[in-house]
DNA sequence: GTATGATTGAAACAAGTGCTTGAAAAAGAG
DNA sequence: CTCTTTTTCAAGCACTTGTTTCAATCATAC
């Protein structure tokens, strides 16, 4: 059956890309862990690149509908007036975590963290186009939740809230396997919400806007 | 000379490492890029994956010893009292943000925010002792400066800040090329640690300890 | 000078890469 | 059943990978 051959194509890789890299893991590595041929990646996805955009969408795309879908009942919440900031956050944050196997297990959560690095800028050019629409409307909404603060300043600490995001996705797993910290992901979610959430709100830099001496 | 082709290598290696990853750049992308015979890197390091470690040592020791010495002057001012939290964060993250060539440039920066993704499990450990000296140090500082924050919820709130640099020094580059904002790297830097001092002083999760409910 | 050790160079090594081929098998439609 | 389309498979494609080999070259000491 195709689709059941697709699927296990799909799965595999997730869990190899994730764990190994996207150039270190092989066609090879993959088919086999799935029981298929070789043949079949190029055949149901054409290439290795587009087969590693189609694990990516598989998961990313119900986990940035469900934000904005969060996203919406904050706004509706807050009526005429600004959101509320945590509340903001936590409708961008906690899609990933709750999106099923979080911690290691299937990778996929590595894998995320980790576009940047094994990927061609064409590629990754592709990739962030699909998150535009969905940063955008977080930015608005963070921009009326703090007036106060500058678009530009805004940008970087969503940066920041997103690298926070993608590290603790990335090692989470290994420090929590260290033993030195244990507490279940929903605690970590709740943690990394009020961390974002108390650095967003942060006093705003000195000096005046931009070109400001240091 | 046996010592400039050493730095050649290195040079070439960090420039492209950074850029393009470390599986996706092959020994001929190097030796090509500075001038070189291929089989210089195993004669010089041993192997690509010894490259991989010099190249990191190379730029990572300096800035986790001044580290600690920024580290050392904070406590030394603090005297027997606590540390200022502030002057403890900037302890941690401006050294990798004054080493020479921020944004992109050398690429090394880039570098370090994919380590986790590129290497197998036992050269990530190797990685990581290198740093279980400054961790600790700097763990043991802010525990000081929060004494009400527990040490398992500090670890997690470290990984965050980590996960903040890590992302800033990945994306940053692109952040700013894209025009939507613009800022001089010591804006960046001073943006970052007020975000981080804020996170890290966020108020403590509800609930009792561990295994409390949710 | 020659001898000694460290470095470089062109070429080749075996192994692995993503991808294609063309025939066999399976599934679905009439 | 037959005919057609979809899917699988073993084999092979051209190419790249990290690493090794061994003779040529360099620097230095005697």
């Amino acid at each position: 059956m195709a689709i059941d051959t697709r699927t296990r194509i799909l799965d595999a890789a997730e869990r190899l890309f994730g764990e190994r890299g996207f150039p270190a893991t092989s066609l090879r590595d993959i088919t086999t862990e799935a029981g298929v041929n070789v043949a079949s990646v190029n055949y149901h996805f054409g290439s290795k690149e587009a087969l590693l955009a189609e694990v990516l969408e598989r998961r990313l795309k119900p986990i940035n509908e469900r934000r904005l879908q969060l996203l919406d009942a904050v706004e509706a919440r807050a009526g005429n007036g600004p959101p509320e900031l945590e509340a903001v956050i936590r409708a961008f944050l906690s899609p990933p975590f709750h999106s099923r196997g979080v911690w290691g297990e299937n990778g996929f959560q590595r894998l995320v963290g980790r576009i940047h690095s094994e990927t061609n800028e064409d590629f990754r050019a592709t990739f962030v186009k699909q998150f535009n629409h969905v940063v955008e409307r977080f930015t608005a909404a963070l921009h009326r939740a703090l007036p106060d603060l500058e678009v530009a300043d805004l940008r970087w600490r969503i940066l920041f809230m997103v690298g926070s995001m993608a590290f603790t996705m990335s090692w989470g797993p290994q420090l929590v396997a260290r033993g030195s910290t244990t507490r279940d992901p929903e605690d970590v979610l709740e943690s990394l919400v009020l961390y974002a959430a108390a650095g967003m709100a942060a006093p705003v830099p000195l000096g005046v806007p931009a070109a400001s001496g240091r």
